[in-house]
DNA sequence: CGAATTAGTCACCAATCGTAACTAATGTCA
DNA sequence: TGACATTAGTTACGATTGGTGACTAATTCG
């Protein structure tokens, strides 16, 4: 997106990365060239006969020397909100980023926390809005806090991720019952000691069955 | 859509327009003027400074003379895949008619059961799939189903429109348990008799709190 | 009248949830 | 070494919610 093209793109792919940076959700931001304290979103015009979520891919690539490692469409932005670019509407994305990814040197893209973000443009400051709130809510449908961690972990290393991303506390009992019930972790033969206290039991993702369809007001099914 | 313009639009905005007809869901289709058994969703071009879900009503009263009682972005949709237009995206959305709804005259549109779609254009195909899928999911998180019956109606009726549209029989008593529980209706002190049996209270939509947030996994928080 | 039909409620049991209290295994420090 | 702090993990139990069949209620039809 620092790249300027020749002509206008017909819209824009925004990418919206987040990973969690001293007990915070952060966001990568890129200073505009122009203006001293102006920020972006990363984003870029599509190639010709490039899927857009490969096109979001290849942003984040270009961006952080890898790709995220769970990323989904937010939707279409337009609704005449101003954008850095000069296009009618932008294709928004939200990726994870696992902790610990370094932000690239050069002192043009940085890690905001969530809660500190600076001023950008309408349209993106309404895609960050979406692609977090996207995030809260996929969290219960898709397996998204294992990818934040490694391969292995314990199940309270696990609990606080959801804590993090949910921004709130959960019961110890219950979430292993729900964890359980949901046949999402495996334990490994392996225990990690932490310092103080019982060691602890490490888990790795292993997926068993399907867990049955999330239900709001809860209906209940014939038989 | 049939119209055609001088200049190939930046992108197309499709709109998935559903109403039920004899006891099955149905798609508002067009008869593509070229091509004798071809047909397409609703789609046009934006226009400047538009925003696109002005633009997804705009369609909508342009075709039907009447606005949607429900309508949602489904997301950006391109990934190569073949469109009536030439434009590599098309924003699509989805809208819920009251049953009833004549499609207009003149041969060019037709309501077509969802169990029996010609076929169509590759990405409108994978966005007609889309649409379906997410009044399904938003059926428990949003009062879909209210905007398909009059204002009032019996709480059978609902509980058919419920099945109806979720494709799935319900139980009586858990039905209106949850119903009451979601406090969304209110009791009128009207009465309908619809033939033999006797007569059903008529209720209408008056949604009283914000029902909780809906959980998935079911993850308990602290108190 | 009684049978059929549709509306609406109740009651019971099973499953799940929310929570506190418990056991277990380690490090710390007198 | 032994008491204690600390973290991990389990158990148990009352409260709530869910699934279901059977019940009562009001009407039409013959």
């Amino acid at each position: 997106m620092p790249e300027r093209r020749t002509r206008k793109p017909p819209y824009t792919i925004d990418v919206v990365l987040l990973t969690p940076v001293r007990g915070q959700l952060a966001v990568l931001l890129c200073r505009v060239p122009e203006g001293r304290d102006k920020w972006t979103l990363p984003w870029e015009g599509p190639r010709t006969g490039e899927a857009l979520d490969a096109a979001a891919g290849r942003i984040t690539k270009s961006v952080l020397g890898e790709d995220a490692v769970w990323r989904e469409q937010i939707g279409a932005f337009g609704d005449g909100k101003r954008h850095p670019s000069d296009t009618e509407i932008s294709v928004g994305f939200v990726g994870l980023v696992p902790m610990g990814t370094p932000s690239p040197v050069g002192g043009v893209y940085a890690w905001f926390p969530i809660a500190d973000i600076p001023q950008l443009a309408p349209r993106q400051r309404q895609l960050l809005d979406s692609a977090i709130s996207m995030v809260r809510t996929r969290m219960d449908q898709s397996p998204v806090a294992f990818r934040l961690l490694p391969q292995m972990f314990t199940l309270t290393e696990l609990q606080q991720m959801y804590e993090f991303l949910l921004a709130r506390r959960l019961h110890k009992a219950s979430f292993r019952r729900a964890l359980h019930g949901a046949w999402l972790v495996e334990p490994t033969d392996e225990w990690r000691s932490e310092g103080r206290g019982r060691p602890a039991q490490l888990y790795r993702y292993a997926p068993r069955k399907r867990r049955p369809a999330q239900r709001g007001i809860r209906l209940d099914f014939m038989s």
